[in-house]
DNA sequence: CTCTGTGCAAAGCGTTTGCAAACGA
DNA sequence: TCGTTTGCAAACGCTTTGCACAGAG
């Protein structure tokens, strides 16, 4: 159980013990849902509120210090930000795992097929994982 | 202005008006909203009903006559269902462009990186557009 | 001490549902 | 004609807001 007060400092947020609390849950879990999330955050802080969730998730994203997941057919999931990266998800069990592969022969041709400037990626492969197949 | 109703027929769905005229926007528009899609029936049915929008939205999605494309930070938009592409998203101006790229050594290396069984990808690059640089 | 964050309750907004009338096949 | 679709209104669920109190720095 790292101590996130720093990274949140860096990020210009203050640490409240909800927000390391919250902070522990995406290092520990990688990717959950908001509703999970409060589950946990449940466990923890008996009376903690749904909206102290959402602000925080939202002023946590504004700040770059969490990044949402878009993924197909199923809800958002969020994860700490870090280096860019694409995400494998299971369509039997909803796991969503992180991959880094090259990308850069794809930005190549997406770029020359179409002169747009790119800058990011999102990318997620939809399969069955191991466990389940 | 295409004449959809056989195709419609084909994905088990009944050809009616707001039907067709939503099979024709979304032909003629490639990627739009819910809200633009609304407008743009507002504008044919005087009287139509959100309500109408979305059953038909998701009978659509379900019976594979339509796509949901999510995109990084801004709302979904919705397109005829085609042969599989990626999509180019403009920051400045937010229009969507396909884009189809050769995506399978990414998928090789991200399969032996994972073990996961791959079935199908979404990948959205986001940039900005050659009106907008 | 000051400003921000928390929890609660209420409001907001996009989406879905139930129903009677209209319509497609 | 029969089963499906439409439009309306109400319900729903997720997310946001306003406010008073508590807590971080």
């Amino acid at each position: 159980m790292n101590n996130y007060t720093d990274q949140l400092r860096l990020h210009n947020l203050k640490a409240t013990p909800q927000r390391l609390a919250i902070a522990d849950a995406l290092h520990i879990h990688g990717h959950i849902t908001i509703d999970s999330l409060y589950g946990m955050m449940l466990q923890k802080f008996s009376s903690i509120s749904l909206a102290t969730i959402y602000k925080n998730m939202n002023l946590m994203i504004e700040n770059s210090f969490v990044q949402e997941v878009k993924l197909p057919d199923t809800k958002s999931v969020y994860e700490l930000s870090k280096a860019s990266h694409s995400h494998l998800l299971c369509k039997e069990c909803g796991e969503v795992e992180d991959v880094t592969i090259d990308l850069t022969s794809a930005i190549k041709e997406a770029s020359t097929a179409s002169s747009f400037k790119i800058e990011s990626t999102a990318l997620t492969f939809v399969g069955v994982c191991k466990k389940c197949s």
